[in-house]
DNA sequence: CTTAAGTTAGCACGCGTGTGCTAGAAAACG
DNA sequence: CGTTTTCTAGCACACGCGTGCTAACTTAAG
C-alpha cells in the first residue's frame, strides 16, 4: 500500500484553511479552489477528503463546535473541586468565561461563528447542526445559575427560566461586541462579573 | 421629455428586492441579476440606478438603518411627554423595543442586519456604515440609564457606563434570539423588563 | 411632427465557481 | 521486481457572476 496519511489529521487542517479564508476574506470566499490554495494542496486532492463544498464548510464549523465543548468539558472537573471550596461565584464567571472570545483563539473561534450564522438562518442543514451547541450554551448558562442558586448566591424569588435566556443573550450579545470591536476584553470580563454578582440581589 | 421616475422611489425598491433575495437566499445569493429579477426589472435598468452590485447592497443597508433610525425618532416625542407623568420605567421599556425585532417588520429588518454583519469585519467600508448605527443603539441606552437614574430608578452605586455595555449586549444578544427563533417575543419582552427593573436595586 | 432626454433592455467579455473524471505518482506488500 | 492501494494533480464542462457598452423605447418639450 501507498503512503498513507491521517484521514482526521488532514480534515482537520483543511478545516483550519477554511477559518483562515473566512477570517480574512469571508466565508462567501470560501470556495474549494482558494481553500485547497490556502492549504497548499490541488482541488483534487482537497476533494479526495470532502466530496463536496458542503461537506467542507460543515466539517469545519463543526469542528469549531467540537472545540468550544472540548474546553468547556475540560473546565468541568476543576469547577466541581472548586465549588466546594466556597469560590462558586467565580468559578461560575470562570466558566461562561470559556464561552467568551477573551483570547485570539477564542475570538477567531467566535468570527467563523458569527460568518456561519447567517448561513444557519437559510440552511435547515446548518440549523440542526448548531441546534445542539446553542442548546449547550443554554444549559451551560442554566446549569451555572442552577450552582449559584444552590449555594444561595441567586436571590429565590428569581425566575430560573427568565435569568437563564438574560444570561444567555448577555454572554451572546457580549460575544458579538468582542467580535466586532465594540468592546474591550477587560469590560466584558467586568460586566460579566457584575451580572453574576448582582444575582445575588 | 420622457417618462419620468421617482428616481429615490425606485432605489427604495431596489432595496426592498434586495431584503427579499437576501431573507429567501442569503446575501451570497444577492447578484445584481437576481435583484433585478426580484424587482421584475432588466439588469440594463438596474445598473441606470446603481453602477455597481456594491453601491445597490449599501444603499440597501443604509435603508434598514435609516428606517429604525425613524422609528425611534418618532417614539422620541412620546417619551418626553409620558416621562413627565411618572411612567419613566414603562417608557424606558418601551423605546428599547424599538430597536427589538418584537414583530414582523423589525425582524425582517434584524435579519438582513445579520446578514450583513459578518461583511463589516471583513470590509471596511460596510464598518464604516455601521459604525454610526452601532453608536446610537448604545446611545439609546445610555441615555435610557440617564433616564432612569435621574428619576431614581436606577441604584446610585451602579456605573453607567458598565451598565450601558451590559444592557446593550443584551439587547443585541435577545435581537440576535429572536432573529434565530432561539427566543419567543413574549420571553424577551418579560426579560427586557426585568432587567430594567432590577436596576432600581 | 421633430427633437432630445430619461429609461429600459440585453448582449458580450472575462473570470471564478463546483463537480465529474482521468491519469499519474508514491509506497507498502507479496 | 512487480502489484496493488492510497493519494495527488489537474483538465473540462457548464454555469453564474459583475460590468462595459450599445441600441431601442418612451414621453415631454418645442
Amino acid at each position: 500500500m501507498p503512503r498513507v496519511v491521517d484521514h482526521a489529521r488532514r480534515r482537520t487542517e483543511l478545516a483550519e484553511a477554511v477559518w483562515r479564508v473566512i477570517r480574512r476574506d469571508g466565508v462567501e470566499h470560501a470556495s474549494v479552489r482558494e481553500v485547497a490554495r490556502e492549504a497548499n494542496l490541488s482541488m483534487g486532492s482537497l476533494r479526495y477528503f470532502f466530496d463536496s463544498q458542503d461537506g467542507l464548510l460543515r466539517f469545519a464549523m463543526q469542528e469549531v463546535m467540537r472545540r468550544v465543548q472540548v474546553r468547556i468539558e475540560a473546565g468541568a472537573s476543576a469547577r466541581d473541586v472548586a465549588m466546594r471550596r466556597g469560590k462558586t461565584g467565580e468559578v461560575v464567571v470562570d466558566l461562561l468565561e470559556q464561552v467568551l472570545p477573551i483570547d485570539d483563539e477564542r475570538l477567531a473561534e467566535a468570527q467563523i461563528w458569527l460568518a456561519f450564522t447567517p448561513r444557519a438562518l437559510i440552511d435547515p442543514q446548518m440549523q440542526a447542526l448548531r441546534q445542539e451547541a446553542d442548546d449547550g450554551v443554554r444549559e451551560l448558562c442554566r446549569q451555572c445559575l442552577l450552582g449559584l442558586s444552590g449555594f444561595g448566591l441567586m436571590a429565590p424569588e428569581r425566575n430560573l427560566r427568565q435569568e437563564t435566556e438574560r444570561l444567555w443573550a448577555l454572554i451572546d450579545g457580549l460575544t458579538l461586541h468582542l467580535v466586532t470591536g465594540h468592546t474591550s476584553r477587560r469590560t466584558v470580563r467586568q460586566v460579566l462579573r457584575a451580572h453574576v454578582g448582582d444575582l445575588a440581589h
